[in-house]
Parts: C-alpha cells; structure tokens; sequence
DNA sequence: AATGAATGAGAGTTCATTCAT
DNA sequence: AATGAATGAACTCTCATTCAT
C-alpha cells in the first residue's frame, strides 16, 4: 500500500489525487447510483485493477472523495474579521459557491443521502455541520452584541435557518431557475438580518 | 395489463399500492442504489414476476413512487382561509411532517437528486416546486398587504428563502438533531414572520 | 378438452385453427428461436391462458403447425395422369409455390431444422420426404420406360437430385434474387429431364 | 477489450477460438434456439463473465461464429486448375464435406434461417452466395467452352440448379439415408455434367 | 506501479405455465 | 370457454474484486 510515501501529509500521489477527482465528477454527474469503479479508472486513464491498487475497495475511493469534497467546502468557512465581516464574507462566499460549483454541491448532497447507511460519511458529516452551526451560531451572538444585526434574531434558531436555507439551496434544480432562487434567498437573507453595510472601526 | 382501466383514479389495485408502498419504503431507507426489484416484491410479498406484471420495468415503478411521494407532499399545501391562516396552518403542517415523516423527504430528495438524470422526475418536481414557490409568494404578498406580516419581507425573496430553508430541514441528518433544527428553523422562521398570532375578524 | 367435438375431423374448433394459424406465421417470420406463446395468443385474438386451454404446451402448439405445414406442402403431391403428366404438373406446382408461398417453405425449413432435436417432428417429416422420394423417382421410372425422358437419368439418382435441389430452393434468401434462382433451376432441371413438351395420346 | 490488437489477424486469442468454437458447436446441435452463454462459456471452460469478457454482447459471439463458419465453408472453394479440374476438385470436396462436416452445414443452414431477420448475416451470406455462384457458372462456361462438360448445359442456370441442390443436401435429415442421398445426387450430378473424367495436358 | 484476464454474486427482465374464477 | 393474476426457472448482462505477471 503506498500509502506513507512522501513525509510532507497533503501531496498524495499524482494518481490517488486524479482518481479521487475522477470519482468526484462520476458522483456530481451520476450520483452514487452511477459510480462505477471502471469508469472511474478509465477517466483516471489506468486500469481498474490500477484503482483497487491505491484504493482496496469501493468504499475505500468514496471515501477519499468525502475528504475532496469537505476540504473544498471548508475553504468556505470565514478566518479572520469581524464577526459582522466574517458573516458577511461567508455569506457572499457561499452565494458565489452555490452558484458556481454545482459539481461541489451535488457530491455534498449525494453524501448527506448516503450518510444514514455509511456511519463513516455520517461522523464526518457531523463533524463538519456541528462546528459550521456553532461558528454561525458564534458569529450572530457576536454581531448582536454588537448591534450589527437585528435584534430580533436569536443566535441558535438563526443559524439553523441560515445553515437550513444554504442546505436548501445545494440541492440541484433547475439551472435556469436556480440562480435566480440562490439570489432571492441571499438577497432576504442579508435584508433580514440587517449586516449593517461595512461600518467599519469608526 | 391492468394500466389504467378504471374511471376513477385512485382505485389502482392493492398489488399495485403495495408494491409502489414497498418500492417507497426502499428507496427511503436504501436509496434508489439500494433499490432492488426482488426486494420490493419481497416486501410486497409476491414474486419478481408478478411485479414485472404491474410495473414493466423498473422505470416504471418509479414513477410510480414519484406519484405516490408527490401526492403525499401536496397535502402539505394549504386550502382554505385567509392568508395568514393559510402560512400559519402550511408552516405548521411542513413543521410537523418534517419530523414525523421522514420517509416521505428522504424519498423526495432522493429525487431530487435524481432529477437531473431524469427528464420525467425533473419536468415533474418543477411541477410541485414552481407552484409552490408561487403559492408562498402569493399568500406571503396578502399577508403583507393585510399587515399580517413584517414590512422588510419581500413576496418574492421571501418565499424562495422559506423553501429553501424547508429543503434544506428535508435532507436527512443525525436524528438525535434533527428536530431539534426543524424547530429552531421554523421558530426563527415564525418569529421573523411576526405572524401576527390570530388576529381574526375584525 | 376441446378434442371430438365434431365428429367430422377437420373441422376442429375455429379457434384451434386461428392459433395454429398464428403460430405458423410467427414461425415463418421469426424462427422459433423469436416463437411466443403470448404473441401467438395476442394475434389470435386471446389470452395466453386460452391458448394453454387448446394446447397444453408449446410443443403441442408445433405440433399443430407441423400437420398445418405439411397439409399445405401434401398439396403439391400429383395425383393423376400419366408419368410425364405428373412430372410435369409437380415441378410447376413448386415452381409456382417456391415464389408464391415463401412462408410455407421457411416453416417448412425451421421444422427441418428442429428435427433432429425433435422426434416427433423428424418422424413426420421422415414421412414426407421418403414418399416424396419414392413418387419422383417411380415417375422418373415410368417416364423413362415411355421414353419421356432423358436416358442418362437414373430413377432413384435422379430423384435424390431433384428434391435436393428442390429444398436449396426452399432456403429464404434475397427475395431481389430468389425468383431468378427459381427460376434458372426450373428451367435447367426440366432442360435436363428433355420432359418432351405434352406430346399426348398418339 | 482485446478486441483486434494483431496485425496478423487469425492470431485472436486462445480463448477468443475457445468460445467460438464452443458456440460453432452449441449451435450445430441445439440452434439458435438452444443456444445460451452459460453453456457457450461453460463448454468453453470458462466463467459467463469472461465470455462478456471477449464478446461484449451476444450478437458479438454470434458474429464470431459467422465468421468462423464462413472461413470454413470457403475453404470448398477451388483455386487452382483448370475448368473441369476445379469443378471436379469443388464437387468432390463438397460431397465429402457434406457427409463429413455434419455440424458445418447445420450451422450455415441455421445462419441461413436467421438471415432475414439479420441484416448483419444477411449481408455475410450474400458475399458469399453470389461469388459462389459466379464461380461457379464461370467454371461452367470454361468448361463448356473446353467441350469438357454436355452441351446443353446453360452456364447460369446451371450454377443456380447446382448450388440449390448443394443447398438441399446441406438440410439435416435421418443421417442413415443422409449419405445415400448425397451420394446418389452427386452421381447423378457429375453424370448429368458429364465431365470427362481427367482429359490431361493434351 | 500497473495490467489483462478472470470470476462470483447478483441485477433486471422474460416466458411457458398454472389456477381460481 | 375464457381470463387476469401469479409464479419458478432461466436468461443475458454487469460489476467490484482478485491474481498472475
């Protein structure tokens, strides 16, 4: 197993990377339904004996392509700021992201389904939802101390709706319509809380 | 072959009921990977044959589900009273369906899903979503009008936010969270509403 | 079952005769390898359990359509007349069936077919095929004692030769060319006999 | 897919021949409709999958015996000589392999069947039918020219009544009667012919 | 590190046949 | 005499996986 091969984590050989890719597109396109390791392996250009060699099985590729994919949507998550920045910026990242990677957002979904019979998917999933709704949570208290955002919202219930309606709009849809809604959503949901627009330190 | 030969509609025989139950039931719990035909007839108690005899392919059997899950959802759809009612009664229906009927959402995001792949489901999801969006909207802009609801609402935004935010409860998640959410959601949705509470007659 | 029911043979029910009927020309255009036992039904107008009522299996079925055949191609059998008269009256009776009724020959054909894995079909066409035989070559005989005919030709040789030629003819081939072929064999197997052109009584 | 790698052609695999032959001699003694790839691959020594392996459909396999048959049957063609030397050389194989070479001619004549409904087949056989009886009748016309053969033998017609016999011989029958009959055709075939037994050089 | 060849266990579908009505 | 409903057995084809090289 050449797993270990290089010290540096991250640079996994050329090949796992270009399979796992491949199944990430084989899943956005196909779904789970239509994953076959043969195809896989074909759009990879090796031999599916070559995929079973850098992944034992099936479920083994899979996950790699949970990792691809959380890294990817973690990269969604705000660093540094403000809270009211920070929100801001997630905010209008994701709105960017739903509207330009479907691809990411069909193989998130596709898990999320798959996760009640794949405990593996299931913690990993968890383990990404629970802090994402803690530091939604976080950064709504943060910006209501700070009078940033309307009053009337609570920092629990809120995130929950936030992180529901985000959800919501992963799912695929018709493309000619799903911008639109993506836009409709956003726009209320920043109309709604009220992010004062860049009131910055003054 | 027993399609369709009945004035009305809704009396398609038992066998056919209970193998589109079944089938439902599958696809809820395995997915439409996890869907097999000697499963479902298993489940409906009679041999693969026998469902072949109802449903000529496989295809055909799912839209029968597809049917049968639409069907159930649109009974969430609101009917009768004012405005206000109407929100009130259609948020508080999704409200408790969300967390009693899990099935039923678990087979329609499967769907969901599956849309893209296929035009039959997809021209018939747009043909529940499309409505949808417009009944929310339409009641959202009475309750506006009639100052039942919050000024800073948009019809519009504001029926493509509560969607989304609905899809989003729909996906499946850890249970021992999940109505926990639904009702964080649907407070906050509630709250930001400020439906006012029964304000009746006068 | 439905057998005497009359007592003139013959003249059993209509509807056994509509599925032999059906099933002889399913044969004829698709082979038994594309035979049916519901499509048989369907073409005569009945459920497939009814067909099973007249002929408790498929094999029965065939059997029906091996007596049909062979009643149709006794028909080409000469009955009267002198040798040559015979002779004669056969080839062209053929001739004409050969490019009339090409059905008839590919049933005729599949069944030849089958017959080695068929005892009951080798059986009758064994009994078709050795009197077939036995006529031509006691005509060949007989117009050869009148001097009608070639005297190169040897009775049973000749015969043998005949028929040989008489059921390549039978082989569905490119109709565009089939009635040629007929056409030149007739011509030169009755060139060959020098079968004198109707030179009666005196 | 090992689908035609060699510039030699002929080279295909061992088991490529393995299943060929295996479904060659499936359907000499069960037809078309007997024929089934589990006993194909079973008689071939191998698994279904690795018959699916080699012949991804069917048809393909089926294509593969055409092929091969077709190979054969060609080697009866004459090649060298001259008139009466090929046309002697021709029948004298046929005649041997015809009593030889049982399985041979029951599978052209079941190829033959399922011509019509075959267009791949039918275009196959046509390409050998019609050089066949051009060859055939050319040789005829030599030989005629040469006074080898009776004068009142007409080159094309001729061909096409020899052939159809060649053909009818090739039908299976009692195989007790079966040689006597090809025997006592060709007698009378080569005796009609009257092809003067090895006039050399002079 | 990579592959061609092979396979077991199924998948969906078909079909002759049966049986209660 | 006729049928709708049901079935067992079988068929072609698929797929993740293995193994010798």
């Amino acid at each position: 197993m050449p797993e270990e091969t290089h010290t540096e984590e991250e640079s996994t050989s050329t090949r796992r990377q270009d399979l796992v890719r491949a199944a990430f597109n084989r899943i956005a396109d196909a779904g789970f339904e239509g994953l076959r390791t043969r195809d896989v392996a074909a759009d990879a250009g090796v031999n599916v004996a070559t995929l079973h060699y850098y992944f034992p099985t099936k479920e083994a590729l899979i996950r790699g392509v949970v990792g691809h994919a959380m890294m990817r949507f973690s990269q969604s998550m705000p660093r540094e700021g403000s809270a009211a920045e920070q929100l801001r910026w997630h905010l209008s990242f994701l709105r960017r992201l739903l509207k330009e990677d479907t691809q990411l957002f069909a193989v998130l979904a596709e898990l999320t389904l798959r996760a009640p019979r794949d405990p593996v998917i299931a913690g990993i999933l968890q383990n990404t939802d629970e802090p994402w709704h803690r530091k939604v949570a976080a950064l709504l208290r943060s910006a209501l101390e700070q009078g940033c955002i309307d009053a009337g919202i609570d920092p629990e219930d809120g995130a929950a709706f936030i992180i529901a309606a985000i959800k919501g709009l992963s799912l695929p849809g018709n493309p000619e319509i799903h911008d639109r809604r993506v836009d409709q959503t956003f726009d209320q949901l920043e109309r709604w809380l009220g992010l004062a627009p860049e009131r910055p330190s003054m």
